[in-house]
DNA sequence: AAAAACTTTCATTTTTTTTTGAAAGTTTTA
DNA sequence: TAAAACTTTCAAAAAAAAATGAAAGTTTTT
């Protein structure tokens, strides 16, 4: 296989898997092809490659770096704007569970605490009450285990963790 | 606030929550709305509760029925199916911690595999092979934790994991 | 201060996803 | 075995999401 192929298929598998974890595929594929770049890219570079549009590139790669796992790149001499994906994995691995905890776990959980303090007296309101007063408890321990993992140097999965979870 | 003012934000809040994860918001709703109803719905229950035409319920209901978080129930004198999710919020979070490892992680695991042991020899292809490996490697350990935490009973969360995470 | 080199925005178009609902299919009842 | 009660399918419509590209905006150079 050529390497431009394995890239391809690469680019394209990854694209896939974000649009099952509510990420649009250009935004995945652009990742995907910032990590597998020894240099970071223009935005020229990415829209030749992925045969896309100058917007979206900007909208996709600005979006990335509001996720904290593409950086903006300055070359001495050039005007321009390069773009770099983190290529630690463990890092970007976790600067994501870090986001989402922040813009969709804690919105939860806060919604979830209204629920629960609200004085309902109707029927089923009992169980109501238990459902969401059991997936709050379970987002909080959720939300716990993620705190002490992001808290932890990058090392935490394939350190104590993983010796816990995998050979004990 | 009124028990179904609670309920409507509990099953719009968890029907915004499925689309940032790839699942349909109204696969969502469905979901949401079997967990907090104490008893088991017909098509129609669904149909009237959230609005929503009947192919529609069926086709999702059968989607979170290939998930193994939603059972048929059949009732004694009735013609029509029931539906009714699980209830135990720890159970239904491994079931479908389980359905994404068989549907999602195996397969892009076994074509990092695959692009690992391709013999690519231009250049590029060392940064290329370094970047599929260490993706590999780390779905790898992915996969042995959530071996570990299906494998075990319902109570791996409150149990020792989250004293290892948590409390250590 | 004008031109050049670049980035950003956003109304419009395109694509993708989701929903509808009527027809077809199935099972149960009379 | 025919009708009734129900479930499933799927082509078409609707809605939602994503992409385009040209114009506007910004910064740097001459």
């Amino acid at each position: 296989m050529e390497l431009k192929e394995a890239q391809e298929k690469f680019i394209s598998a990854w694209g896939a898997i974000g649009t099952h974890w509510g990420i649009n595929r250009t935004m995945a594929q652009i990742h995907a092809l910032l990590l597998i770049s020894n240099n970071a890219l223009s935005t020229e570079d990415i829209m030749s490659q992925l045969n896309i549009s100058r917007g979206n590139v900007n909208m996709n790669v600005r979006e990335l770096m509001s996720w904290g796992i593409v950086h903006k790149v300055l070359k001495f001499g050039e005007r321009k704007e390069f773009f770099t994906a983190e290529k630690d994995i463990y890092k970007t691995a976790i600067q994501i569970l870090k986001e989402r905890r922040k813009r969709e776990l804690i919105p939860i959980l806060n919604l979830l605490g209204e629920l629960q303090s609200e004085n309902i007296q109707e029927s089923g309101g009992e169980h109501f009450k238990k459902v969401v007063g059991d997936i709050h408890q379970f987002g909080e321990s959720t939300n716990k285990m993620l705190e002490k993992m992001v808290k932890a140097d990058e090392h935490w999965f394939t350190g104590s963790l993983m010796k816990f979870l995998v050979k004990k």
